[in-house]
DNA sequence: CGCTCATTTGACGCATGTCAACGCGCGTGG
DNA sequence: CCACGCGCGTTGACATGCGTCAAATGAGCG
């Protein structure tokens, strides 16, 4: 798979006729299930915006005016606790929503991980033009039972896994998800710090940093700088990752 | 609350006229969203089963054929890792909905736990009506951005929180869910055994053992036999559980 | 070229898992 | 009705893997 949008490179999403269009995630975002015309409809209610590192999206507990898209770079979803315990409950990649909560409110925070750009929706608007397209609701429940099932089998990876699957697991992840997250072949990217891993998969950094030792000194892996893997055994990493039920 | 069609003396869920309008669960479940009409032709495509204790609802990686609402009993939703290694996804009450799966394929398993009672959709026919009922539709993306946050909530549990934590924060769910999970009052009446919860909070049934132990020392809770607990103070087992961020 | 901060590595302790024995409630059968 | 046995739950002793604290290394950037 290919997403030439998802590119520094890539067109910038300026406010005028074609945004949506020209869109770089176009083929992979909820517009996917819209014709053009409801595309327009869609882009009158559209502002994009950019983040730098750092910087907070939206809050866990603020009103949830808005819905958005991410169009370039990544996010970390992200719950606290006292004790500055954090977790990340997710990461979210070009073409994917985010914002979409339940009870009045954000479920939790989005932070931009690096420079950042997104499609923003204010949530009323887009709620009742999905009165208007059915087929964007369905995309939207779809999206919804997507991620409830990412989010289950990352319950099974905190609650069961050890380090070592943990993070075979997130890596194969990535590998499989593509370009997209970064990377490309056996080359995976990695946008996200050992902070970030770490708070992911309910470990401590050093752990995470031990893990990535031990996965590269068993040959599974190489690492090219922290933020770059190659895998050098896909057969292992699999294995170590996908340990399936019997 | 109190819902009188959950209890063992309900009506019998058998296939006449007026099924869903006596429905126990009526004003619980996805239904809900429903005109009365509107719910005839639910009903058209409803079969009622029950299950015995232990017995599999549906298994991980099965065609999703069906789509569940459980009217009686309760089911605990699961994922399998080799060595017997197990992770509890969810427990499902009366009211919820169970087998709203994404890619051709239950993302979990599904056990009864106890005595079950639940009405059957078959997948495509209920799909379909989803087209005819928009309000279904909206209601089922509510249900699924609802389940999203409780999974959000359940990943922070199993990365972040102490046994202790994750015990409270479990008797406290089911407390603020009151009576559709057993018990009245203070008292909660357990329905899955220690395994269950101990795989449901990535722990182990001697951690959980353990941790029941200290709560009632600690004079939080009281034990009446293994299954029904009292709590004694609210405020220690909500700090506890809720233990917010800053 | 040197500073700063992220990451890695090392030493150590403790919380939780593991292994084992015991108790108790419940169902069954005499 | 009582005795027995089985399975679940509790408690105890011990081991170990991961977290904690601390220092060293190295990469990125001015």
């Amino acid at each position: 798979m290919e997403f030439p949008g998802s590119r520094p490179t890539a067109l910038r999403l300026v406010p005028r006729g074609g945004l949506c269009a020209r869109c770089g995630v176009r083929t992979v975002a909820a517009c996917a299930a819209l014709e053009d015309w409801e595309l327009e409809r869609l882009e009158a209610i559209t502002t994009s915006t950019t983040f730098e590192d750092g910087q907070t999206v939206f809050e866990q507990g603020d009103d949830p005016r808005y819905i958005f898209n991410l169009t370039e770079g990544a996010i970390r979803l992200l719950k606290l606790l006292p004790n500055g315990r954090r977790q990340v409950v997710g990461f979210v990649f070009p073409g994917d929503m985010l914002g979409l909560s339940s009870h009045g409110a954000y479920t939790c925070s989005a932070e931009a991980i690096g420079k950042v750009g997104v499609c923003r929706f204010p949530r009323a608007k887009l709620l009742s033009l999905l009165d208007e397209f059915p087929n964007l609701k369905t995309r939207l429940l779809d999206i919804a039972a997507d991620e409830l099932s990412e989010a289950q089998e990352q319950m099974l990876l905190l609650g069961r896994k050890s380090p070592a699957e943990k993070l075979a697991s997130f890596l194969w992840r990535l590998h499989r998800d593509g370009s997209r997250c970064g990377g490309s072949e056996n080359r995976i990217d990695l946008a996200m710090s050992r902070t970030d891993i770490a708070d992911y998969l309910g470990l401590t950094i050093e752990t995470v940093s031990r893990t990535f030792t031990r996965l590269r000194n068993d040959g599974v892996i190489r690492l090219d700088g922290a933020a770059h893997v190659v895998i050098e055994d896909e057969d292992a990493l699999e294995e170590l990752a996908e340990a399936m039920a019997d």
